[in-house]
DNA sequence: GCTATTATAGACACACATTATCTATAATAG
DNA sequence: CTATTATAGATAATGTGTGTCTATAATAGC
């Protein structure tokens, strides 16, 4: 039960487009830079959270990624979500019971823990992180 | 991010126990046979519960498993740990700032998770699965 | 138009954890 | 002593995540 490598290149990468959203578009070697990853990988990932919505994307010169217009809005949940998928943690009674009580309590936890990490914002989390010392 | 296929089936077989507890021990033969998993595997994963201590094995014949003493006690979260382990879900910063506001954010979420779980009772979920149609 | 730059997509290989089987051993009841 | 049952080790099969390489499409600047 954990998130995965690419879930943390996701997030850190919404951190610096968020830190430097007023720079304009930023390529993925430059994104790519800041972490231990290479530039085709990291733009497979960053191609979901394009198609998710929560980044913009421009090829050719100049180009690169920057955060689409409403960005204040994003939470963690989007981006772990456009980088996990949607499956639910718990889902292999699918044949069996629907009404089971193990399902449903676990569902039930699950649906706060998103929820919760639904109230998060980016860019609240970046505004934090620009009073901190960061790599 | 999701549970193994595992957890369910140790969680399936303490709704068993807890449902047959009066009945004293049940082999793992018995226990496989209302899951679709062998014995052998089945018995591995048992041998977690044990050693973490939420259910009491004992060989040879009419030997097998039962509930631990407190039984009423334990908790979805016991068993999920039991079987998964404990590492939490987003630990990729190790040699990173440790007072990241994302390594922050995501573990007061889990943490809210896991303490909700932990106030799941195995009991109370079988005593609810008593009065329902179940397989 | 031409060229350099940049995102995107497909095929492919690799690493790793989960799942599962088989076999051997230890412990207990009768 | 024998049948039964849990435990442990070795090993294989499977699936998913991770990563690389190459080719293609789109854009800016000249
Ligand atoms: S009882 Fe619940 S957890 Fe067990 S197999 Fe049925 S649906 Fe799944
Ligand atoms: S900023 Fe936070 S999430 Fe990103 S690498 Fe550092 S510790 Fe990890």
């Amino acid at each position: 039960m954990k998130l995965s490598k690419s879930t943390h290149y996701a997030l850190h990468t919404m951190l610096h487009l968020t830190l430097s959203h007023a720079e304009g578009h930023t390529s993925v070697s430059k994104l790519a830079g800041h972490q231990q990853v290479s530039t085709t990988y990291l733009s497979k990932i960053l191609t979901k959270l394009v198609k998710a919505g929560l980044i913009v994307s421009v090829p050719g010169a100049n180009g690169g990624y920057k955060l689409k217009a409403n960005w204040k809005e994003t939470t963690l949940l989007d981006v772990i979500q456009a980088v996990e998928g949607l499956p639910p943690i718990f889902d292999y009674c699918e044949d069996h019971n629907p009404s089971c009580i193990i399902q449903q309590s676990i569902q039930k936890a699950e649906k706060n823990f998103l929820e919760e990490l639904g109230t998060m914002k980016i860019a609240d989390l970046a505004e934090d992180a620009r009073n901190v010392p960061h790599h």
